[in-house]
DNA sequence: TATACCGAGGGGATCTCAAA
DNA sequence: TTTGAGATCCCCTCGGTATA
C-alpha cells in the first residue's frame, strides 16, 4: 500500500469525449512513481474507478471546474485569472456555467464528485497544502500550472487542435525534466518520450499526468510554490506559480482571495424537467417525461413524436430530442404518416451510443428495407420528418448474452410487454417467432 | 467606439479507413 | 457492403486586449 497517491483526471468535460486518468504514488524516498500507465477513460470508467479506489491517503486533481453556480458567463476566478495572465502570458480560462451541458444536471462531473463525496473525500484545497490526514480532491487548470511549474514566457499551444508540433515536443521535453525536479517524477520518460505522437489520446494522458503532478506539487511545497485562487463558494483554481505569474496574480487577486481555508461545496444544478438530482441521476434518466409509463414487462412506451430522419443507417438523438436512451434497450418506431404505418426497430451501437446519442437500424432485412425506403435521399442538410410513436424495449436476452447489441429476432417480449399498437402492420405469425426476422 | 483576435473548451458534419 | 472509430474542419460561448 502506498502512503500517498496523487491522481490526475483530465475529464475532457463533456459526455462525448474521453479523458484520461493518471496515478502517481509517493515513495518513502520522496520520489513519485507511476502506479500504472496513464489510461484513457470516459465518465463511466472514471466514476467506476472512484467507487473502488482504495488508497490510504489520496489526492485527486481534476482538470475541470467543480464549483459552478451561475447560469451564464465566467466564474469570478476565471475572469480574474484571464485578466492576470492573458496580457503577458496569453493564458485565459474557459467560461464555466450551468448553461453548458458539461455542468448541466446530467453532467458526468457531478456523478464523479458525488461518488468521491460519498466515500469521504473532501473538497478542501488548503487541507492538501497542510498535508492533513484524509483524502481530498480539487480543481486545477493545466495551462496556468505549466506557466508556474516551468516559468514559461507564455502558454504552450500543445493541444492537438493547434497542430503545433514544436510546442508539443517542448511540452514533452519539459515533462521529462520532472524526473530531476522536486518532487522527482520517476519514469516520466516512458510516457513523455521524444517522438510521442501528437494525438488527442496522448494529449489527454499528458493532461492527466500534469494534473496528478500539480496535486503532488501542492502537497509537497504547499503555499510556497502554489496557490489556491478564488472563492470556495463561487469557484477556485489551484495552480503552481513562478515569480512572474505570482506577481501577475497578486495584481488582480486580493489577499482574501488566495489560499482560503475550508471546504468547497460542489452542487449539481437543479433540472427544470422535474428529474431528481443526486448520485443516481444518469444521462438516461434525465429528461424522461414525467408521464412516460414503464410497463410491467420492462417496455416503456412514448407518445407521438416528430421523427427527424437524417441518415439511412442510424437514428440520431441530436435531431430527435425525445430519444433519451441509447444503451441496453431497443427502440421501436411506428411511422404514422408513411404508407402502411411501418414499424421499425433500432438497436444500440456496440460502443459510444450514449456519447453519440444515436442508435442503428437493426439487422432485420424487413426493418432495413423499410428504413431505406423512408430515408431515401435524406442527409443532415436535407432531413425528412414523419409523425411516429415510439417504445423502448429490453434487448433480446440472446443478444445480451453475447455481449453485443446485435438484434437477432422478435423474441416474444414484444407481445408480452403490451406494445400492441403496431401489431396490425406486422405479421402476427412472425411477431413471436425467433428466426423469421433474423 | 467598433472590430478583430486571443485564450479556454465544446459540438456537429464530413471524410477516411480498418474490421466485420 | 456496412459499421463505427478516429481525424479534421468549422463554428459556437465568453471575456480581455490591441488596433483602427
Amino acid at each position: 500500500m502506498h502512503k500517498v497517491v496523487f491522481t490526475g483526471f483530465d475529464s475532457a468535460w463533456g459526455r462525448r469525449n474521453k479523458g484520461a486518468l493518471c496515478h502517481l504514488a509517493l515513495r518513502r524516498d520522496g520520489a513519485l512513481e507511476f502506479v500504472a500507465p496513464p489510461d484513457t477513460c470516459g465518465w463511466s470508467d472514471a466514476t467506476a474507478w472512484a467507487r473502488t479506489a482504495t488508497y490510504e491517503r489520496h489526492i485527486v486533481a481534476i482538470d475541470q471546474g467543480l464549483v459552478v453556480r451561475d447560469a451564464t458567463g465566467m466564474r469570478p476566478v476565471e475572469r480574474k485569472l484571464a485578466k492576470a495572465l492573458m496580457k503577458d502570458f496569453k493564458c485565459g480560462a474557459h467560461a464555466s456555467n450551468t448553461s453548458n451541458p458539461c455542468y448541466g444536471p446530467a453532467a458526468g462531473i457531478w456523478d464523479f464528485v458525488e461518488v468521491l463525496e460519498g466515500r469521504g473525500y473532501q473538497q478542501n484545497p488548503m487541507a492538501i497544502a497542510e498535508r492533513a490526514a484524509g483524502s481530498f480532491y480539487f480543481e486545477c487548470f493545466p495551462h496556468p500550472a505549466l506557466l508556474g511549474l516551468f516559468d514559461l514566457d507564455g502558454i504552450l499551444k500543445y493541444k492537438v487542435r493547434h497542430r503545433d508540433p514544436f510546442s508539443w515536443q517542448q511540452l514533452l521535453e519539459l515533462l521529462r525534466s520532472l524526473e530531476v525536479r522536486e518532487p522527482p517524477l520517476l519514469g516520466i520518460g516512458c510516457y513523455a518520450a521524444a517522438g510521442l505522437p501528437q494525438t488527442l489520446d496522448n494529449e489527454n494522458k499528458l493532461d492527466a499526468i500534469i494534473a496528478a503532478y500539480v496535486g503532488a506539487f501542492w502537497w509537497h511545497h504547499g503555499t510556497d510554490r502554489s496557490v489556491s485562487l478564488g472563492s470556495l463558494s463561487t469557484g477556485y483554481v489551484v495552480t503552481p506559480f513562478s515569480e512572474r505569474t505570482k506577481a501577475a496574480l497578486d495584481s488582480v487577486f486580493a489577499p482574501a482571495e488566495m489560499n482560503v481555508a475550508g471546504r468547497a461545496a460542489s452542487a449539481r444544478p437543479a433540472t427544470t424537467s422535474g428529474a431528481v438530482a443526486g448520485p443516481s441521476t444518469t444521462s438516461a434518466s434525465i429528461g424522461r417525461a414525467p408521464t412516460d409509463p414503464v410497463g410491467a414487462a420492462g417496455c416503456r412506451q412514448g407518445g407521438e413524436v416528430e421523427l427527424v430522419c437524417t441518415d439511412p443507417g442510424n437514428l440520431q438523438g441530436n435531431v430527435n430530442p425525445w430519444m433519451t436512451e441509447f444503451e441496453g434497450v431497443s427502440l421501436v418506431l411506428a411511422v404514422l404518416d408513411a404508407e402502411g404505418e411501418p414499424t421499425i426497430r433500432f438497436v444500440p451501437y456496440r460502443r459510444f451510443g450514449a456519447e453519440q446519442k444515436g442508435m442503428r437500424i437493426c439487422e432485420s432485412l424487413e426493418d432495413r428495407a423499410e428504413w431505406t425506403l423512408l430515408t431515401a435521399g435524406v442527409s443532415n442538410k436535407a432531413p425528412r420528418i414523419y409523425r411516429a410513436r415510439f417504445a423502448y424495449e429490453p434487448l433480446c436476452p440472446a443478444a445480451s448474452v453475447r455481449g453485443t447489441s446485435r438484434w437477432c429476432c422478435w423474441c416474444g417480449r414484444s407481445a408480452a410487454s403490451g406494445v400492441r399498437w403496431w401489431a396490425t402492420s406486422k405479421p402476427s405469425s412472425n411477431s413471436t417467432g425467433s428466426a423469421s426476422r433474423s
